[in-house]
DNA sequence: ACCTGAACACCGTTCAAGT
DNA sequence: ACCTGAACACCGTTCAAGT
């Protein structure tokens, strides 16, 4: 099945067929269904398969450190396999290498004083929070690279009325740079510091 | 082209295809040819439609509070028509509606004291949140509509070994109960607190 | 056990032809 | 201007038949 990857790092995964994978093969489209249920049990192992490459990062002893350790692991692999991400929510979040993911941010959460539940909340945050930017991101960047120009979008906001929208008219000619800024780490640091207060490590030190 | 809505409703919108579109209308597949220029036209004029009946709630005078009502009044509307989030990170998110939240958060944000540059920054990280938000918890209801019974993902937690992940497994029976709950406003305002600083509510002072 | 072609029920889209 | 059937190049999947 590494015919599969192949196909998706060229043409993406919503491109990939049980068609095209077989011509890949080498092998008639009907003969995958002995190996595979279906298409979506083929993506499934896809997903397993890539799930148990994703690397464990060393972890720092302070706890809001740990937490933007694990979660920027994940998105820095999950990164460089957007379809990766796309599979994952579109099916779901499993295997060994996300559970460690998990495992350790409610570790860090409990430390840090919050209840099993609250350290359940802290964790859906940062995987919404991660997850939307990852998706976000590689939609954006897919559309960019289709287009070859400016998108829809940037041109949308530079028609925008000034008098009814001020502050967005202001950044209008920024914006497309702005957007291509990588702040995920930025934005983790402050949804973590919000949902855990300020780090008592780090308070008497001046902090971004 | 309420018909189209109305098949979007019933079945979801990656079910709706130009053929059903047509059969729905009464109208010959190809007709439709004459309205829009393809598939992806088709649901930008749906992604357009919706976002003009987006609500605009009133809005606090708090900065803070401001951009926990813009944000949380997207967040209800996407809610309502989740496929509207997933059409809008496929494709992009214009229309006036929408560049209202966007204009309403910058503009709280330099109120609060950032710079305009900073202002995106803080944009973007509530859209990723958001959307991930949307996303994420859209797949998982219809994965659980359509399965009927504990996911995949249940399961697996469940068979968690206890010695090596004992934070998950700890929490793994209540998990469907924990991931069911509503925690977007929470979230949020966690993010917006870590992003912003303290609320000015509780401290004079702005710090970060 | 493994692979196959034929077939079924679908797709999006084009195009020459009708009113 | 508006609509059409025929046609093309695709899909996922099943199934009886081959080795």
């Amino acid at each position: 099945m590494a015919a599969a990857r192949r196909l998706i790092d060229r043409d993406g995964w919503e491109k990939l067929t049980v068609r095209k994978l077989a011509a890949e093969s080498g092998v008639a489209p009907t003969t995958l269904y002995h190996h595979i249920r279906d298409k979506e049990d083929l993506l499934k192992q896809l997903l397993d398969d890539a799930a148990d490459g994703l690397e464990r990062p060393s972890l720092p002893s302070d706890p809001h450190e740990r937490i933007i350790a694990a979660a920027t692991a994940i998105h820095t692999s999950l990164s460089a396999w957007p379809w990766l991400a796309e599979v994952l929510i579109a099916d779901d979040l499993t295997g060994d290498a996300a559970m460690w993911m998990v495992e350790t941010i409610l570790g860090a959460a409990v430390e840090a004083g919050r209840t099993p539940e609250q350290a359940v909340d802290v964790y859906r945050a940062i995987w919404y929070y991660t997850a939307g930017e990852i998706l976000v991101r590689a939609s954006a960047s897919r559309r960019r690279a289709e287009l070859d120009g400016p998108t829809y979008r940037d041109l949308y906001i530079l028609g925008l009325d000034p008098e009814a929208f001020p502050h967005v008219t202001s950044v209008a000619e920024e914006w497309p740079r702005l957007a291509a800024r990588d702040t995920y780490e930025a934005g983790l640091r402050g949804l973590v510091r919000g949902l855990l207060g300020v780090d008592p490590e780090r308070s008497a030190s001046s902090d971004a």
